[in-house]
DNA sequence: CAGTGTCAATACGGTAGCGTATGGTCGCCT
DNA sequence: AGGCGACCATACGCTACCGTATTGACACTG
């Protein structure tokens, strides 16, 4: 169990909700995102919430806003300063390897493509993301078409081990294979110089 | 539009429903099937559902019990005939990269790992065929622990990609391209003799 | 200390879906 | 022709949620 079971300071505000949120759609899931169940677990009604919010689809766009920026644009900006365009894709395998609540979050919102409010922000994000493993790639001397290819290569890898292992949990992988199958990919999608 | 508008043969059976189900799930979702609106769109009422099913999750877990009996079984069973264990993986590729429609039921069912009829069934179709991508990357004469790694890596990408596809329909990729990027995958992911 | 704005409770009405109960219709078998 | 069983309609109650309206409590500010 965790978070966000009111901790006395009475007043909230919209922001409250937004984590609230977060909070919620990392451990339910998107659509479990409701006025009054979420008002429950802040302990009050949702006389509250719709004073802040017009509606509930406004909440989750707030909520998504807040995470595009917070969680996921400090990612690419920590991997940018690497030089070495064969370290910096090295270690941005091995960070996003790390750093688990991000990702659960984005796992949810892969089980949510269908709602309207969440499907452009994971396109844009998808599109940001694939464009600089690209650009990446290219700095490895790749050509311009195989660097696209293996840059969804690289992607569709991460978003696919995310289902398998935050959904399926699958095989209860031990620590120590995680890191084996880490350093696979990195040896398989980085071209060697 | 498509399918399942009542072909004036007024009777339905069990399994009418179960293919309207799969159909629902490949367009809307799994939590798209309800069983007023599948009623509505099969012509009849609930009255009628309630005859064949006990519950809406009576009906889901029949969906996808046929669903991975008839959609999926084929596909392994087809390669599983060719002889070189490199050309076989190749074939796998090339051949999953075609047949939308049992790709996008899997997609809908991983937005629905959630629910408790759908988890276990994907947890064993995913150990399935992993475990199939596994054996055949030994017969390549991979080691243990490598294979597995690869294997995973190569159902992740599958995985990855069809989210990035068909509910992000990310590029609007045309054929070309999406030709490029099959052939990249299958040469990076099937090591060189 | 009156007034104003912020946050919250209560009560209400509405929708969509699940599941039950009960009775109706139609084909087929005897 | 009567009857039985498969299939379906109708009507009902229940729950969970959305959203609105109205009023209340409390803090801060002038």
């Amino acid at each position: 169990m965790s978070a966000t079971v009111k901790t006395e300071r009475s007043r909230l505000s919209a922001s409250d909700w937004e984590r609230a949120a977060l909070d919620v759609i990392a451990n339910q899931g998107v659509a479990a995102v409701a006025v009054e169940p979420l008002a429950r677990k802040l302990g009050v009604t949702k006389g509250s919430f719709y004073w802040h919010f017009g509606t509930r689809d406004a909440l989750l766009e707030a909520a998504l806003r807040r995470w595009e920026h917070a969680d996921t644009e400090a990612l690419l900006a920590q991997v940018d300063r690497i030089a070495d365009p064969r370290e910096r894709l090295l270690q941005l395998f091995r960070r996003t390897s790390m750093e688990l609540r991000t990702h659960v979050i984005y796992a949810a919102l892969l089980r949510a493509l269908d709602h309207d409010a969440v499907k452009p922000v994971m396109q844009r994000l998808s599109q940001r993301r694939i464009n600089y493993l690209a650009v990446a790639y290219r700095a490895l001397g790749m050509g311009r078409r195989e660097s696209m290819d293996r840059a969804r290569l690289a992607y569709a890898a991460y978003v696919g081990f995310l289902q398998l292992m935050l959904q399926l949990d699958l095989p209860r992988m031990p620590q120590e294979e995680y890191d084996s199958y880490v350093e696979h990919v990195a040896a398989t999608l980085i071209p060697s110089r």
